[in-house]
DNA sequence: ACGAAGTTTCAGTTAGAACTGAAATGTGAC
DNA sequence: GTCACATTTCAGTTCTAACTGAAACTTCGT
């Protein structure tokens, strides 16, 4: 491989991490937040220490660390300290889009919230305003067992 | 039914707009695309004005405007003028949460570029940083549209 | 136990999105 | 065609949330 062919896959995997950024930005992310995403997708090596995300992505100590505690407390980042090393390193888990997903089961039952306490005031006109909303959820309620089973056997198959 | 039950009952819908129009805000709308849908969840009529909502909302016109044109954009909210009336009435499509879904498919769309974008830039450690993401766009592709036909058959039957 | 390195916290600042109000534009009734 | 009503647009303002920087705190190696 020629230098000229390593600074261009840099150039791409740079362009590639402000891509996944603006994804993460327009999903509601924070700024900070989506950079840290972006460059821990394509980053060399994969894990990387808070001052090296912050010079790297030219943000501050503190809007890193921050940053670093919300994303690993909703499992998108991992904290592991190789041994041997002094400071925590902060890497994508492997698992991360199943992880995600798990979640999904509470997504729901926070609509089930909405839907019980809607069905409680129903208005006299147009009562499927509300009836609609508990229909849809009742239906994931049901679906997502199914949906959670079969991702189970794709990954199987999948050898993951 | 006393005037009692029907104070009761306003309040019980006044308290559950508020509840819906924290759902969206939480979920990234803002305070008056929020505020709007909540209402639009309970009033009576279920169809209201630029100036009812205004009113009723305390928002500027300029904020109603733009909100119901972004809302109405995305199907979330549906423009009628009765017969005779001069104004444009707004509220919410019957069809509302079926539309939401409806639009699952550009949303997996936009994590298909994202995943193709990154195994054209991947890296050399932990490729399956991109390879998780990609295989995972990849089960929803052929999952997506079994949920969907399973979906429309869980509303025939629900008599919808 | 001490010192150095790393992390967290938080008061203050900044950046940017949301909202207002009023002027401009559009629309329907007569 | 005209007028009244309705809606849109947008420059200016307000408000909120993100971010910074530095001090406080924690952790680990010696």
């Amino acid at each position: 491989m020629t230098d000229d062919d390593t600074a261009r896959s840099a150039d791409a995997r740079a362009g590639y991490a402000a891509q996944v950024s603006q994804y993460w930005e327009t999903g509601g992310l924070t700024r900070a937040a989506g950079s840290i995403l972006g460059h821990l997708m394509v980053c060399e090596p994969a894990a990387q220490t808070q001052a090296t995300l912050a010079s790297a992505l030219h943000l501050s100590a503190g809007s890193v660390s921050t940053q670093l505690r919300t994303l690993t407390a909703v499992g998108m980042v991992e904290r592991v300290r190789p041994p041997g090393e002094r400071a925590y390193h902060y890497q994508l888990p492997q698992d991360m889009w199943v992880r995600i997903l798990g979640t999904e089961d509470q997504r729901i039952a926070g609509l089930r919230a909405l839907a019980d306490a809607g069905m409680a005031a129903l208005p006299a006109t147009r009562p499927d305003r509300i009836t609609s909303l508990d229909q849809m959820v009742r239906f994931f309620e049901g679906e997502w067992p199914r949906i959670a089973a079969r991702l189970d056997e794709f990954l199987r198959k999948e050898g993951t």
